[in-house]
DNA sequence: CCCACTTGTTGGCCCCACCAACGGTCAGGA
DNA sequence: TCCTGACCGTTGGTGGGGCCAACAAGTGGG
């Protein structure tokens, strides 16, 4: 409380922390990403495709936290790049499937070991018991907000 | 190597997982900010000033890692609301020396208060303990990317 | 006196996260 | 049956954030 003349600022604060440490990570990624002409909303779709299989443009951008509208964008992108198929569902007029083509499911494959080499290099200061206890912390903060 | 059938995606890859979390962060954060008509950029120039006293704007971007074309609009706009003075630098005209007002110490001041609450919403679910050790883990991630 | 460099400023780019509105479609209840 | 509410894809827009290029004015060293 008291009130003394010193700065005290706060480098320690986690929230900042984080948006710091994770400035630095989304600039590793984005980079990485940007090299092979890829976004990270191309990444979130594929892998929803890859871990759930086909499914409607809303259920990806449920399943991934993306909203309609992006997923729209993104969907087109990859489409026209041939990693991904867009077919009206014959049982619901309102409704495209998306599904992933093998090319598709080949770049998500080239797509992970990108991130995997981005991810190297951002913990690459931790030791392997750091990197799981971060892991495992983030997973319990990520669950906790749902 | 098995070209197994499993799907086998990777919600568990750190670099992700640190975007999740961090998007949470970010949520949270801007979305406290925002309320009292703040942004991410005021309070990294507010800090940096508040920390290390007056300085000219490039100075400034430096400090806080913001671009000068950033600088210039944060500065802008803390100083349309008198939180923040920017006068010519007399030993170098092509400085400005930017300077907090005693209003703009008191924002400061509460935008601690506004940060430390959203960061306690975003760790709420972890123990003091594990707070400590996210909050060194980052700080090591961050120092070792300088 | 040059020349290289810095500074503030303008303007632009792309990504990301959202929101509003629309026309078409579907399903359930009156 | 028709109406109504919900849902879907799509278009378009907003704003923050992180960058980069170019410029004129100014500075300092050789």
């Amino acid at each position: 409380m008291e009130t003394s003349g010193a700065p005290r600022r706060l480098r320690g604060t986690a929230s900042w922390l984080l948006g710091q440490a994770t400035t630095q990570a989304h600039r590793l990624v984005s980079e990485a990403l940007g090299a092979v002409d890829a976004r990270r909303y191309h990444y979130s779709l594929l892998a929803a495709l890859d871990e759930f299989g086909p499914a409607s443009q809303a259920d990806l951008g449920r399943r991934g936290g993306l909203d309609r509208s992006d997923v729209v964008a993104t969907v087109n992108e990859l489409a026209d790049k041939g990693f991904v198929e867009r077919r009206p569902d014959p049982g619901d007029k309102r409704r495209n499937i998306v599904s992933v083509t093998p090319s598709g499911t080949a770049h998500l494959r080239h797509l992970d070991r990108v991130l995997g080499r981005a991810q190297e290099a951002l913990l690459a200061p931790l030791s392997a018991a750091e990197r799981e206890e971060l892991v495992r912390v983030l997973n319990v903060v990520l669950e906790h907000h749902g």
